[in-house]
RNA sequence: GGUGCCAUAGCUCAGUUGGUAGAGCAUAGGACUGAAAAUCCUUGUGUCCCCGGUUCGAUUCCUGGUGGCACCA
């Protein structure tokens, strides 16, 4: 993509907690604009989540083309880094077409990856990934705190040293390279060929967990049960880490009583709005509006076009 | 109706050989670079079901009551 052609160029992000609205918005923003939606949710993704991660109906993609949904399957390795490559490979396309592309979705670290950039470092194949989980298991995270300390003083200082993804990971890359986890992260950001606009939905809180719940029933309503043992013989998967079908999966193990996995849905999916919440909080570039004053925030986004 | 078991934090439960109590989850806040709807950190005063008894002291032991569960009729 070329800077001259592109300099008029502009995604409008769209941010907020789940289940603040931001469907519904998204495409009403594509259709003033005579755009396009990519999504920016890592569950979405999967075509076999569709009831359980709200993803836009066939409807809703009628009425606003959108990418990004349901293009993976269950079995697929995906990662942020994956997501920023296809992404940006994506916006080159659209932008021969378009000026303005709207990105919405929940998924913080997706976003960062599409806006910032991140970091060029080697994928972790599977043996790696599973030799270091099995001596996770055996040996305990303290040893390989241990062993990283050795191996990479710099990342040792700063890492989350009870979180053992984060150990483990860099454990992974020094395994996989020779080279140490620090030598790859830079953290640099990455210029894009494009402007940024970030918009975020904001709801009060009691709103928004009313809107949750109340959603979480639908789903049900909707055949969310049906949709969640159609895949449970796949639940060790990944991508099956998810809220909405981690606890109907206890269901039916006979672990709770239907009620109660759907109570956990509902605070699961609270929980998961909050996270969101923190992490949009504290970027600066966002542009707060309430989703429903969408005069608002129609006259904010062609104030900036 | 009889017998046994249970009653502790918003929920599920541990515990106190008698000195008024603690986990997980929830709640609230936070972190976050290839698993991110993931993962991790901080955050725990509650008539220890009620009345009475024993005791210097009872949530803990005892009598009775109430509620729940199980088994037997």
């Amino acid at each position: 993509m070329n800077n001259v052609t592109c300099a008029t160029k502009k995604l409008i992000v769209l941010v907020g907690p789940t289940g603040v609205g931001k469907t519904a918005l998204s495409i009403h923003l594509a259709q003033q604009l005579n755009t396009c939606i990519v999504s920016s949710d890592s569950r979405q993704l999967y075509k076999e989540l569709v009831i359980g991660t709200a993803a836009p109906t066939l409807e809703e993609q009628k009425a606003a083309p959108h990418h990004f949904i349901g293009t993976l399957s269950l079995t697929d390795n995906y990662s942020a880094a994956q997501y920023e490559v296809d992404a940006m490979k994506l916006l080159q396309k659209l932008f021969i077409q378009k000026d303005y592309v709207i990105l919405s979705g929940g998924s913080m670290l997706y976003i960062d990856a599409l806006c910032n950039g991140i970091d060029d470092i080697p994928s972790v194949d599977a043996e790696t990934r599973a030799h270091l989980l099995k001596r996770y298991e055996k040996e305990g995270l303290e040893r390989l705190c241990d062993e990283l300390r050795i191996i990479d003083p710099d990342y040792y200082a700063i890492v989350d040293q009870k979180n053992h993804k984060r150990v483990i990971h860099a454990l992974e890359i020094y395994y996989i390279t020779g080279k140490t986890f620090t030598s790859f992260r830079k953290k640099t950001i990455k210029q894009r060929p494009f402007e940024i606009i970030k918009i975020g939905l904001k709801r009060e809180r009691e709103e928004l967990y009313t809107r949750i719940n109340q959603r979480v029933d639908q789903m049900i309503a909707d055949g969310l049960i049906e949709e969640a043992r159609s895949v449970f013989s796949q639940r060790h998967l990944n991508s099956l880490n998810t809220v909405g079908y981690k606890e109907l999966f206890a269901y039916f193990d006979g672990t709770c009583d239907l009620a109660f996995a759907i109570e956990k849905i509902k605070q699961h999916s609270r929980v998961y709005s909050k996270k969101q919440m923190t992490w949009f909080r504290k970027d600066p570039a966002i542009h707060w509006f309430h989703p429903e004053n969408e005069a608002e925030i129609m006259a904010f986004v062609k104030q900036q076009l």
